[in-house]
DNA sequence: ATGTCCAAAAGTTTTGGA
């Protein structure tokens, strides 16, 4: 099983290098984020004629997150129990389950800045994450949430910690909502940085941030135990956010050998 | 230059969001 997660920043714009990568790289499974199209605009048969079965979960010109799968795609869910908004729900979350493997790609609230209600509303919508996660963790299948989580885990995981004093991404309640979902029995699926010491995720789009690997790990892929103990290895396709017309986030491509866990469930 | 990119409103430019 090949997963992986890549917060595309509009699927329409970056429809044509989308399916390059999907074709080079041969995921089974595919989570996006900010897929930014209205709903029924996702391009399904583009990757369908590439094999891929989509579920998308779409709210207009912000958000947008889906599941692409050439490996079976069943009991989608769009959103979860519980999930604040902002005031509405909005398009951050869906799930369904690929050739044995429940898939959550999640898309979580940036916050803007710590003293912004929208910071408010990401620690809430973590919260309820985690609940959400709880109950869907009780069967024990094979389980990975995976998406831009927009925080950073450790000060490891930006480029400079001393500018982020007083930043969103890093404050102490953040760290500790990814905490939580770690304590429901989530382990960080960190991948190889094909470059550098630091397996960053994402690159501001400005003053040449990529080009000086000034980037953030806010991409994650959190394993339930029976998926963390299939997986063989994991990096980030740091080649895909070169060139022209990148997404600013790369993606991360995770390579597990799921059936005889699975069996032993 | 708070530096780029994206989508949408109303357009050949501005705005909000990241």
């Amino acid at each position: 099983m090949r997963l992986a997660t890549w917060n595309v920043n509009s699927v329409k714009a970056r429809l044509p290098r989308l399916l390059d990568w999907l074709a080079g790289t041969a995921p089974d499974v595919v989570c996006l984020q900010e897929t930014k199209c209205p709903d029924g605009a996702f391009p399904a048969t583009e990757v369908g004629e590439l094999g891929y079965t989509v579920a998308s979960h779409s709210d207009g010109r912000w958000n947008g997150v889906a599941v692409l799968s050439r490996v079976g795609l069943a009991d989608v869910t769009v959103g979860f129990p519980g999930e604040p908004g902002f005031p509405e729900p909005e398009a951050r979350a869906i799930s369904a389950t690929c050739g044995g493997l429940r898939v959550w790609s999640v898309y979580v609230p940036n916050g803007r800045t710590p003293d912004d209600p929208h910071y408010a509303y990401k620690l809430a919508w973590l919260a309820a994450l985690r609940d959400a996660l709880d109950t869907e963790l009780a069967n024990r299948a094979p389980l990975a949430v995976c998406g831009d989580f927009n925080v950073a885990p450790t000060d490891d995981d930006v480029w400079d910690p001393a500018l982020f004093v007083n930043s969103t991404h890093v404050t102490p309640p953040e760290r500790a909502a990814l905490a939580a979902l770690r304590d429901l029995g989530l382990s960080d699926v960190v991948p190889t940085p094909m470059k550098g010491p630091h397996p960053f995720t994402y690159w501001d789009y400005r003053a040449g941030m990529f080009h000086q690997n000034k980037g953030m790990r806010i991409d994650l892929v959190y394993a339930s135990a029976p998926l963390a103990r299939a997986v063989r290895s994991a990096y980030v396709d740091r080649e895909a956010r070169k060139g022209k017309g990148p997404s600013d986030h790369a993606p991360i491509v995770v390579d597990a050998d799921l059936t005889p866990t699975v069996e032993s469930f």
